[in-house]
RNA sequence: GGGGCGGUAGCUCAAUUGGUUAGAGUACCGGACUGUCGAUCCGGUGGUUGCGGGUUCGAGUCCCGUCCGCCUCGCCA
């Protein structure tokens, strides 16, 4: 075979008058009949070959290239020489070309379903699945592929320079059903039991740190099996961290370090140090834990004044949970937002849709109410809820903050339904308006941003039971701990305003990394247990080893995980994670090249003690 | 588990109100061509309209079921 001498991307008119061999795939081929052009590809780019009859003294060689089609693997030798034909100024190599004086076809391909080519419409993603080795040939799957490799390569970097030892941990783990829908695997040796692959390797950290690894960092894959969306799917990469002997902000330094880096090394961008925004201020003004500052667009709450102007549906939503304290999830509110110059751009038909909208997070409806010029030329309200407002209008628009040209939208339900829901119609009128710029490449910002202060625990919906907000390893704030132990379990109010010593970094709207202090001291993790509805002996079953060895001497330790599929995205520029991942999956967890899953012989089944209840077909 | 969108040639798409032989571009095959770079020109092959059933004189089109893909609500400690 003739080995390369030079990628497909690195002549350039300095070569000139170099024998040369490359090595790669047939991009694309115009034939001339006497003369035939072939530009040639690999993972560096693309170099014009020349095929000449006239060179070509036996015309065997002639004949092979005129045979050759898109995605044929070849390997050449020529001399290279500026073009005749004048530069290609799209290539990088558009200076010179080859002229080919030996050709060998290394392996020729079957008309491929679709060629790599960004030129022409990509095919669906269904079909570049099944083909995922012809569509990762794509320049851009390439480009991404690498941008990923540097994002592993700066996180080792960083967190070796710090001190972190990378370690591995167990793929096959112990089930621990709280939270995620896991994925079992059933044992071979011991009939009826089941490792479970881990949602992630939080406890092995945990036990790392008692461990005496003072640090830690491990770039692992999660699973949870639960139902995938555009930017998440059931397996997913972590860049997973452990600190020893630190507290919150010493953590929060470090990791705002990394980030920094890693936006830095990737692509050139200096991030400022990063603001910190309490839970329910996030709440409160975004309606959501990871608010997106890039716009402003903030909610009110304006119960208050609602509950002046004896509008049915406001009364009515005031009505609910009276007695509740502020915050509480079953306590009625109305909440708004001032949209400036919505009235123009929120058509009827948008905001019309926004009740639909609003309808999927459980709300009523939305109330809407447009500020325009009034004969006078001073500011009256017109269309929707209008008539109920106009008694109160200066009130209402001094409340407010309204100018000419506003529109202000009301969601009116109890605090958990009102606050979702205005807090995604919040992100979908900023579409809608156009305020929301795009990241990188266009130069918009990267809106980072730390929210704090979580709530320990909420309350399940439908069972009524505390449940962690983060996970049941979470430390309460250091100024919360004493008050957390000596709570009583049923005291309903105190262990509701328990804050955490929890921590999210949030982008742009999205979470990209969350974390905790943890709790290294067995009287305190066994009273979260407690209050978590387990008792001693179910604390024991499920977390022995844990609460064992926070028992032979556990330094205080704390940590975060990142989404690193997430954090590619961003720098790849793209909403579907599975741009970002050589080999996903689909929305039912299917590999279509693979085509996994599948149904396994009988036999199998029996060597794992396990009986398929479903009538898998064959397939 | 719920809601929405989609599936027509290898690929990207079209096909009037249900109407007679389902088209185009591209790829592929054959031919022509010595400076192209989305080469060009001429000719040709290529269809279980995802699958199954129904309504109808007649179904790519309407109805029911089903499979697959995507988006989404729930879910994701």
């Amino acid at each position: 075979m003739l080995i390369r001498t030079h990628t497909c991307g690195q002549l350039r008119d300095s070569d000139v008058g170099k024998s040369v061999r490359l090595n790669g795939w047939v991009n694309s081929y115009r034939d001339h009949g006497n003369l035939i052009f072939i530009d040639l590809r690999d993972r560096y780019g693309l170099t014009q070959l020349v095929f000449d009859k006239e060179d070509d003294k036996g015309g065997a060689m002639m004949e092979a290239a005129d045979k050759l089609r898109n995605e044929d693997v070849v390997a050449v030798e020529g001399a290279v020489r500026v073009r005749i034909g004048g530069e290609n100024p799209k290539l990088e190599t558009g200076k010179v070309e080859v002229v080919v004086s030996k050709l060998e076809v290394l392996s020729k391909t079957a008309n491929p379903p679709f060629i790599p080519d960004e030129t022409q419409k990509l095919p669906n993603e269904e079909l570049r699945l099944t083909h995922r080795y012809l569509d990762l040939r794509r320049p851009s799957m390439q480009k991404t592929l690498g941008l990923r490799h540097r994002v592993y390569q700066v996180t080792r970097r960083y967190f070796d320079e710090n001190g972190f030892l990378e370690i591995e941990t167990p793929v096959l783990y112990k089930s621990t059903p709280e939270g995620a829908r896991e994925f079992l695997v059933p044992s071979r040796h011991v009939p009826g039991t089941f490792y479970a692959l881990p949602q992630s390797p939080q406890l092995f950290k945990q036990i790392l740190m008692v461990s005496g690894c003072d640090r830690y960092m491990q770039i692992c894959r999660c699973f949870r099996d639960e139902d995938p969306r555009a930017d998440r799917q059931a397996e997913f990469t972590q860049i997973d961290l452990e600190m020893s002997f630190v507290r919150r902000d010493q953590v929060m330094e470090t990791m705002e370090g990394f980030v920094r880096r890693l936006w830095k090394e990737v692509c050139g961008v200096e991030v400022p140090p990063l603001k910190r925004m309490a839970y329910r201020e996030a709440m409160e003004e975004y309606g959501i834990d990871r608010p997106d500052t890039r716009y402003d667009l903030r909610i009110r709450d304006i119960s208050e004044f609602a509950g002046t102007l004896g509008f049915a549906i406001f009364d009515g939503a005031l009505a609910k949970g009276k007695d509740r304290p502020r915050f509480n999830s079953k306590r009625g509110v109305v909440k708004a937002i001032r949209v400036p110059g919505g009235a123009e751009k929120l058509t009827r038909k948008l905001t019309d849709g926004y009740t639909e909208f609003v309808k999927t997070f459980g709300a009523g409806g939305v109330a809407v109410v447009k500020v325009v010029k009034g004969e006078d030329g001073a500011p009256k309200l017109d269309t929707g809820i209008a008539k109920f407002l106009e008694p109160k209008r200066a009130d209402f628009i001094a409340l407010m903050g309204c100018e000419i040209g506003d529109t202000v939208l009301f969601v009116a339900d109890v605090y958990s339904v009102a606050t979702k829901a205005i807090g995604e119609l919040r992100q979908k009128v900023a579409r809608d308006m156009g305020v929301v710029p795009k990241p990188g490449a266009e130069g918009g910002p990267w809106n980072f941003l730390w929210v704090v202060d979580f709530p320990m625990f909420e309350r399940n919906k439908e069972t009524g039971k505390w449940v962690a907000m983060h996970h049941p390893f979470t430390s309460p704030r250091d100024d919360q701990m004493q008050a957390f132990l000596d709570a009583d379990v049923e005291d309903e109010v105190t262990i509701e305003g328990i804050v955490s010593a929890g921590y999210d970094i949030v982008l742009n709207g999205q979470e990209i990394a969350g974390g905790s202090v943890r709790i290294h001291d067995q009287a305190v993790q066994g009273k979260v247990f407690q209050l978590l509805g387990m008792t001693p002996e179910q604390a024991k079953e499920k977390f022995s080893f844990l609460l064992e060895a926070l028992g032979y001497g556990a330094p205080p330790h704390a940590g975060i995980a990142f989404g690193l599929d997430r954090l590619v995205m961003n720098f790849v520029g793209t909403d579907n994670i599975r741009d970002v991942i050589a080999f996903p999956k689909t929305q039912t967890g299917a590999d279509l090249m693979t085509r996994a899953p599948s149904t396994v012989p009988n036999s199998q089944l029996k060597d794992v003690h396990v009986q398929a209840i479903a009538p898998a077909s064959p397939s």
